[in-house]
This record gives structure tokens, sequence and C-alpha cells, in this order.
DNA sequence: TAATCTAACAACGA
DNA sequence: CTCGTTGTTAGATT
């Protein structure tokens, strides 16, 4: 959409509720839209005061009425999309996103109906935002190592008791780092760093150290496109 | 469906017009519903009339009040489908279909612009019943042959002049087996066989047998997973 | 021999 | 650190 239409249809209307699925931000315009937010693989979206200071690099500003605002810095593959309310449901990006794993309703029963006994393997599914919305590269790491499984695991080969501890796990991890607000190398809307810092990796990127389990030597893989960190020994592939 | 609620929406119902696109049937039946045929990979559907000889082994008999009718046998993967004409549009199995290659609106800027620059293969771009409806793994070895191209060409590779023989090469090849009514093994509604006899490939299931062009030994080759026949001098890769 | 849908996977590009 | 699109392949279908 050209910058000029989306100004013009943004401007005047009034910010509602804010709210989120997976990695997508939801800001409803009254009346009659919605601004859809993906920072994609990085990027700040930053408050600013009146008169406050705006950072040096962004590639979106928005005003409000009284001199405050937000900027938007993208690092990669980000992206806003404005959409009317009635095309909201069948919104292409947005329509076919799964449960946040942190919603009420993602619960174990749901989750082991989700898996079911399918062909995929596990971290190819839980990566897929159809199915899960929320989980990326970065977290999916220390989900698996803390479940004890091989991100080339077959779900239809996932016993009861595996499904309930990535259940437990994927909780663990992502709310831990809701506690501390993010990764060390993101921002808040007020401009404060997250505090997931590399210490609080258990495998992910720490290629060679040794196991904080067992002490084998974490290894990094080739799975499908991606990179995997895993304890060979804790989460053996059988 | 079950074969009494089959029966029941169609009893009572009129023949109307039947047409074809690709390798689907489509019989109108009035009021308000068609019946889609695809015979798969073989199969005959064949008329009686009032009294005459049915067919040893069929599956499907379909009678008129005049006492004739047809029957079909399927010999594997066919399918008959009854549908409301309000959900045609919508019928998942023929809703995507491509035209048919020997339809008037299939002219060659069509068939060049269909193409594009695509990075898929020929042959499997030419299977595909999504592109093009009513090309089967049959009439393809030839049409390659004489459009002078190997199967694993990549569309995006293929000049102007490539482009156009090859369309010649489908008219050629699916016109005189309309002329022939069809291949040895399979008959017409009226139960004659067709004329299009194993004299008539070219290169297709020829292996071994000299290049009608160049002498060269036929060879059959994995494309994906299909079989392909071709003359690797009149047909090179590159 | 012949067909084709589906799920999963890989390459690619923005 | 992402993900949609396109195309390929293995498996299933009866």
């Amino acid at each position: 959409m050209p910058v000029d239409e989306f100004a013009g249809k943004v401007k005047g209307k009034i910010a509602k509720e804010v709210s989120s699925r997976g990695k997508w931000i939801f800001v409803r315009l009254e009346p009659a839209y919605f601004m859809l937010i993906n920072l994609g693989m990085g990027g700040d979206l930053v408050y600013f005061t009146q008169g406050g200071e705006l950072p040096e690099k962004y590639q979106f500003k928005l005003a409000f009425t009284d001199g405050s605002g937000f900027t938007i810095r993208f690092s990669w593959f980000g992206s806003i999309h404005l959409v009317h309310e009635k095309d909201l449901a069948e919104h292409r990006l947005t329509a076919h996103l799964g449960l946040s794993p942190i919603d009420d309703t993602f619960t174990p029963e749901y989750f082991k109906r989700l898996l079911g006994k399918r062909k995929a393997r596990i971290k190819s599914f839980l990566l897929n935002q159809k199915n899960v919305a929320g989980i990326g590269n970065v977290y999916i790491q220390d989900i698996l190592f803390v479940a004890g499984l091989h991100p080339d695991r077959e779900i239809s080969t996932l016993t009861e008791e595996e499904a309930a501890q990535l259940y437990d796990a994927i909780q663990t991890v992502l709310n831990r780092s809701v506690q501390l607000r993010g990764l060390e190398y993101e921002k808040d809307f007020y401009g404060r760093k997250g505090g997931y810092t590399m210490k609080e990796f258990l495998v992910g990127y720490k290629t060679g150290h040794p196991c904080p389990t067992c002490n084998t030597r974490i290894e990094r893989i080739k799975t499908g496109s991606t990179s995997s960190y895993i304890c060979p020994k804790c989460q053996p592939l059988e």
C-alpha cells in the first residue's frame, strides 16, 4: 500500500485494544481498521513521549495527538498491514495462525490432540505458525532440550509422557522469557532491553560447551533449513 | 456417498448435455445435478441398447427409461461424483482444472503466457492438471519427442521457438488420437476399440528401438515418479 | 503400463 | 532471529 494511502487511512483514527497472536501484534484502530505489525527477524517498536528522544534509525513513526507516539526499526523482513475489520478474518497472513502457547486455551489436552499421530518432525511442526503461533528458532532450542527430544523426532513416535514433558518445556521456557521481558537484543515498548541473556540458554547457541545435565559436548546440527543445538546424549534420535 | 443415496438422487432425472474437461466427464442431470466421471488409470464406459449385451464385468450401471443405458468398468482409481449444480464451481477435484489443449481458447499465446518463466520441469508442468487438463503419461512421451524437449527441461530455459514447437506437438499428438478415437486398449461409448495403436508411438514404450529420426536407441528414464521414453540425441538436456 | 491427492520437505526470495 | 511461494517427492488410495 502506498505511504499516502496508509497515512490517509490511519490519520484521525483512535488506537484501541492492542493484542497479539504469535509473532503478530494487532492494534485496533477505531473505526473499522486493524494495524497488524510483524517484526520479522528482529526490530524495535518503542514509545516516545512528547518532546522526548527518538531512536537514531527507524522506518516507521506514528504520532498521537498529544505529541507522544512510537517508532519501529525493522531489521529484517518486518511488515505492517492495514486491514479493514471485515477483512480481518480472511487476512492471508494471520487468518490461519495457531494458538499462542501462553494462551489460556492452550491446555495439555489441546496440545496432545493437536500433535495427534503425524509424520512430521517435532521441530518443524512447532516452528510452523499454523500449528502453534509464537515459537521461533531461538526458544525451540531449549524447549526441545528441556523436553529431552531430538528436533527430528517423528511426532507419531512420541510417548504420552514425552508429549507431556514437551508441553511443560514450552511453558517453562516461554514464561521465563515473558518474565524477563524478552531477549537481550530486544527492547520492550519503553526501550528497556530484555533480561533473557545468553546465560539463560541451556544448549541454544552453545556449540562445544558441556551439557548442563551430563557434560556431553553440545553439537550444532542442520535440521532442514534451520540450525539446531542439541546434547546428543540427552536428545537421542534412537 | 452410499449407493442408496446416489441412486435416490439420480433416479428420475433427465440426462442433458455431456461435456468434458481434461480427464473428467460431466453429465448434467436435470434438475440441479452434475454427475462427474473420472476413469482414473483406465476403464470402459459403454452404452447398451434395450435387451442388448452387457459387458461381463462392470462396477456401475445406469439405465434409461427406454431400457438402454451404460455401464462403467473401472480398472484403477476411477470415481463418480454427484454434485449439486450450486456446488459445482467449488468442487474440490474439478474446480481448478486448467484448459483442455484442444479447447478453442487454448491458443499459442495463451500457452506461452501460461508457461511464463517458471522453474518447474516441462514434463511435470504439463502433467499437472491444474496447468493443462488432459495430458497423461501416455501422450506426453511423443509430445516431448516431437517438440525435441527433454522431460526435465526447466521451463524458464525454453526459447520462443521451443515453446511454439511444444504447442504444435501437443496439438498434433492429441488431435491424432482424437481422430483415431483413443488408444487400442480403450473403448468409445459404443464399445469400439481406439485406433491409436503401438505403431503410432514414436518413442513412447519403445525402449531399445531406434529413434525414428536419428536411429539412436530409445531410452527409458525415471523422471520424478513417472517413466519417460526419450531419444537422448533428439531430446538432450544440455 | 496407467492417475493424482496429500503431507512433508527443500530451494528461493523478500 | 522469518516465512510465503513454488516445486518435488514419498505414500496412499482400492
